[in-house]
DNA sequence: ACATAACCGAGACGGTACGTCAGGTCTTGAC
DNA sequence: GTCAAGACCTGACGTACCGTCTCGGTTATGT
């Protein structure tokens, strides 16, 4: 959750029109659907307004950017799809994590809500922490796996589990963003065997 | 070259007042000049028709976006910094072009650049083929480090190339992008060496 | 008044901030001066919004057009200076009529925006129907001066008011726009009195 | 004949290539259709060059503006259009005269270009001289027809043949440029009696 | 016959202004 | 205190034509 996610915290409250539930969803909602129907890079603050029926400036009040909007309105189904498997095998755990993560494929207009955050993350620095953070969250789940590896014999101690960590993220993002290759959820499995060579044993020269 | 690159190729020429060499030179001076002064997300086509001294119409004339331009303007720079090993050795080939990948860190603008042409690829459909096809000319080194190395014996047949290339450039994006960690020209060796080491043998399970 | 004329009219206001008087005043007033100091045809909306002081979109949404904007500029002063005589007499009436009708030779910058409307009337086919509108509201004063004439018996029965008034405005435009004679406010008595001589008699052969 | 009208005309030729008619033809060509099909307004030079596959340089070399080219463009069927007569009859002569002007409705793209030439003529100063001179030309058709009826007594000694010549040609104007009322050739007749009804007899007070 | 000179096409160039879009802020009155 | 409405300033967009300026190439002379 980023901003404005949860009316009823922050501030005590001393009195007052209580904010409204309703504006909140209409405006999550319509940012979804000009999501699908238009893509990332055609919303704006001012068609979200005409779209939900809510007014510029309350849209303005609880989120200050559009990728804000826009990670709050994926984050609730993005936070639900993010497996922490536990099997007690780094093979498998990290096969389901990325076959999950690859899976986005089927869901557009997440694809397009990540490419248009990773976008906005580059253009506004104010934006780029908030992407940080979230992105953290995720690499910790794949950092545990890794961890546990490590920890349980599995794999070479001395493997670098944040690089490790890039080497699963990486790729994925990078031919999300460039388009040269397709996401695979399918050989993701292949993909995660071939790396866990090189981390079983210690590096070379 | 991107467009407009070389005022002496495309059409044969029937008549017609001659490119002008220094309107070019400078909007492309000019382009990086605001790019190192102020960054890429401050860049317009505005500013660098007043910095450069040549009028809107003429730069428009001959890139169709900030994008395009800012590509243009980097490219040659970048081209002279794209080394192509061929020491006989995957190892010391891919280290070589690896630590020249990271070493973009050392130079500000050209990190702000790349990031913000991902950035404007994501969101303007007519740039992204075009930076797909510069990423190809700079993948298509690596895969054929690789290649080679798979000529020679020193990796295993059944390498999947093009996973293999996302595996070199995907984590230098993903950090370059998300600003989590830092690019370690250093380092790059250690990483190549773990890589290699899952590249040689044959996956497990 | 032509267009966002009177800042409290139109629809019933349920909300949102009000116009801002100040700004059309500073809009209209640095209209008049730019025609007063440069004329008609170096108005642009651009050189408006930079004297101003306001958003060009702010003009741009109270006034379509340069044109309307000049127009409505110069209505109040006009207005007021549109006089409708009633003496009993047709020759008197049409005599003050007419003089101060030439007495825009005085102005020059009045008669620029005339030449000025005049000619974006016959560029701009939208507000062709504006400047219409608002001459007919000078032709009905001196309808009205001839029709009581008729009425009272000092003119032909016959006389066909439309085309007499026409003989009224038609050279006044003539020269206006023409240029090959001055208006003259001293002449119109002889011009009126010749005038009213044919349409004192019904037309001969 | 404003400019470039007669190729054979100008300085005393010493040699070099001669100026190709067909290429005069086909600008005022292309600007006559032009301006029947989309109204003076549309037309721009770099139009017209598209149109007629001139260059823009050649057009400029021989009409400043584009008022000058339409000008000339008309100038051929309208002097063709002038008559000029002299029956002994002031009245018939001025009726002949003004049905003829009046006219000019049945030719809806002479009709653009006269108000186009007039609005120009407003816009740039350079045009307005080229406009009185022309109009200049019309005048004085009707003047002689006015003077010969002073001479032979068909009018009052004291006409002000100036002012009267205004009164053909204004209201026809007037009209033309308002569009609040109809040109009618078959009134001309009515009309121009009317007014001569002023003309014979000595202004009243 | 051949140099001279003016013409012509093509199209790039520096400009100016256009009219539009969206951003983000502010003001008002209703709830 | 929040909300809908909507006016406001700001900045940049991408386009259209303007009138000028090279270019390369084409014709008529007139010696």
């Amino acid at each position: 959750m980023v901003d404005g996610g949860d009316p009823a915290n922050s501030a005590p409250r001393t009195g007052g029109r209580v904010r409204s539930s309703a504006a909140r969803d209409e405006v999550l909602n319509a940012t979804m659907a000009l999501l699908e129907e238009q893509g990332y890079g055609k919303i704006t603050m001012e068609g979200v307004a005409a779209r939900s029926g809510v007014a510029k400036s309350t849209i303005y009040r609880w989120w200050k950017s559009k990728a804000l909007l826009v990670m709050e309105a994926q984050s609730e189904a993005v936070a639900r799809r993010m497996p922490e498997p536990d099997t007690g095998s780094v093979a498998e755990d990290l096969t389901i994590f990325a076959s999950e993560l690859n899976r986005v494929v089927e869901f557009p207009q997440r694809m397009e809500a990540l490419r248009g955050m990773m976008a906005d993350a580059q253009l506004y620095p104010d934006f780029a922490g908030a992407l940080r953070d979230w992105v953290q969250t995720r690499r910790a789940v794949v950092s545990a796996i890794l961890s546990r590896g490590v920890e349980r014999g599995e794999l070479d101690a001395d493997l670098d589990v944040e690089y490790a960590t890039d080497l699963i993220f990486g790729p994925f993002w990078y031919r999300l963003l460039v388009g040269h290759a397709p996401l695979r959820p399918d050989l993701a499995g292949a993909e995660i065997a071939r790396l866990l060579a090189g981390f079983r044993h210690p590096a070379a020269d």
